[in-house]
DNA sequence: GTCTATATCATGATAGAC
DNA sequence: GTCTATCATGATATAGAC
């Protein structure tokens, strides 16, 4: 994972798994099947955590703007523990290894995050405004600055933004 | 540039090239020396692009609302218009080509948008937070509904959403 | 299941005629 | 400046011993 984030997909050989892992090109091709078997068994690991992870904080919270804050607190502290698994998830491009496509945010975990915005509309929390809106806007601001914090241009770990982003995001769709 | 987009710099042979360009290898290398160079072209076109827009949208609009509500406009069109050239903006990655890094976001019309973020808190247009935070609530939503839209995701043209998505955004931080 | 050795092909880049 | 032909390398993937 970490040689695909930081190469990316095409970027990498085999062989440099082998090298990186120490583990034989027979046993890597006897596993996988193929290069983009390694890839996808990365990405379905990380979706089912990531979703897991949602999963979680809808059933602990109540209402969508508990679980909505629990959710980018738990996306910040994430980043900072594992950043490569992060990076993995947002900016490796899964299309390069999985040719049938369907891009991240139709992924289960965002749809998950969008499900708890429906709801939220639907109980009058959140402003009646289009799903992909209230989303885009509860989401977008904490996304990139996971996006700035992966690229090495903030200077404090991200819990330090959270209420901040947080205060901001919430007043975008409160009703 | 399309090729780049759709299967990545290194999923992009200079062979590949050749045929959807109709010139030669030949030409091509003697122009560009290597393959780093065509994407590093294209990578300086576009940023001078963009670098130009906003400053017209700067020198054309006062108050930071107005220029941040016309930049959102100017972006969500151009995304419709070509996005080719918005997805190599924001989803190519360049450190493949450029390898002494300085993510996108460093690039100078985001600096420019920064600058337009910071003189509105000064002005008092803004209310005082983090700089990053800032820009990110403002222009946050927007990249994340033109992502959706390149992924295919939107059913309805950008600009159709502009009027909701400007409202939340500039709820989020508006003094 | 793991390993080494190898086959086959595509890649980035160059040479050199015109 | 443009082109064709070619090189050297490194890629994915397989074969087959253990």
């Amino acid at each position: 994972m970490a040689l695909f984030v930081e190469r990316g997909y095409f970027g990498t050989s085999v062989h440099d798994i082998v090298r990186a892992s120490n583990v034989s090109i027979g046993s890597i091709y006897h596993h996988f099947g193929d290069k983009a078997g390694i890839a996808r068994a990365l990405y379905a690991a990380q979706t089912a955590r990531m979703d897991a992870l949602i999963a979680g904080i809808a059933a602990r919270h109540p209402g969508a703007a508990a679980r909505c804050r629990a959710i980018v607190e738990a996306l910040f502290r994430l980043t900072e523990d594992d950043p490569v698994a992060m990076e993995f998830m947002l900016h490796v491009k899964h299309r390069e290894f999985i040719p049938d496509e369907k891009p991240v945010c139709s992924s289960k975990p965002f749809e998950a995050m969008r499900r708890i915005v429906v709801e939220g509309i639907a109980r009058g929390e959140i402003r009646p405004v289009d799903v992909m809106v209230a989303s885009t806007s509860l989401f977008g601001s904490a996304l990139r600055m996971i996006t700035a914090r992966l690229d090495g241009v903030l200077p404090k770990p991200l819990p330090e933004y959270l209420d901040e982003v947080w205060e901001a995001s919430w007043r975008a769709v409160a009703a």
